[in-house]
DNA sequence: CCATAGATCGGCT
DNA sequence: GCCGATCTATGGC
């Protein structure tokens, strides 16, 4: 029987929720009845006071959602086409939520294909933008609750062998903050996986560490 | 494979 | 008016 996940789990920081959310699975019924479901292979977490979060400077018609309680879908609106959905964590008022960035496709391959004929499935759900057209989820779906709803909710995963942590993407302000979460092996992320953040001794042999500024970005 | 430009519009400064 | 928590097409190598 699949089981879906419980509400206190998604009633800490987004920080805390977003790693445990990689390997867990999102499940979409369409109108009609069909089901969807792919294994979250990325995540973003967004803060309340983070200056890439579109909660920093508190709640307004957009943001709403973010602030209420904890296992409801965020979706917003971006570039003038491109929907986007996050998961909302931590207790209400906090305004913090994870973005769902990559999945892996496991029911409904074909329904997701026919909204992109010609795509590898590894591609279907790899971006933020990708993953909403293939689920079917637009603004209609912000504020649906992802615990108990039937539109789309969440299923415990087989998980991930490894999560490893890298800067999230897109954003210009805290650009820093290693707060994206991933499974490495997966095929199906939004981008290549970045290197390592904490390189084997034998790698650290063969690039030793430098005075002054170093280029590298774990990208 | 990589880099760049263009699409297209709601939210906010 | 500016600019995005993005994606795709195109053109170069």
């Amino acid at each position: 029987m699949p089981e879906r996940l419980e509400r206190e789990a998604l009633a800490a920081p987004a920080l805390e929720v977003a790693p445990a959310l990689v390997g867990q699975v999102l499940v979409r019924a369409l109108p009609g009845g069909r089901r969807l479901a792919a294994r979250i292979v990325e995540v973003e977490a967004y803060e309340q006071d983070d200056p890439a979060s579109h909660a920093h400077r508190g709640p307004t018609d957009r943001n709403r959602t973010m602030f209420g309680p904890p296992g409801h879908l965020y979706v917003y609106f971006t570039y003038g086409m491109h929907w986007c959905m996050n998961v909302v964590t931590g207790p209400a008022g906090q305004g913090c939520a994870v973005l769902l960035r990559a999945g892996e496709p496991l029911e409904g391959i074909d329904e997701m294909r026919r909204r992109r004929p010609g795509r590898p499935v590894r591609e279907l759900c790899a971006g933020p933008a990708r993953w909403t057209r293939a689920f079917g989820v637009d603004g209609r779906l912000d504020g649906a609750d992802v615990i108990d709803g039937r539109e789309i909710w969440l299923e415990r995963g087989p998980g991930a062998s490894r999560v490893v942590a890298a800067p999230r993407v897109g954003i210009r302000r805290a650009a820093d903050r290693p707060w994206r979460f991933l499974d490495p092996g997966s095929p199906a992320l939004s981008r290549p996986a970045p290197p390592l953040r904490e390189p084997t001794a034998q790698a650290a042999r063969r690039r030793p560490p430098r005075l002054g500024p170093d280029a590298t970005a774990a990208r």
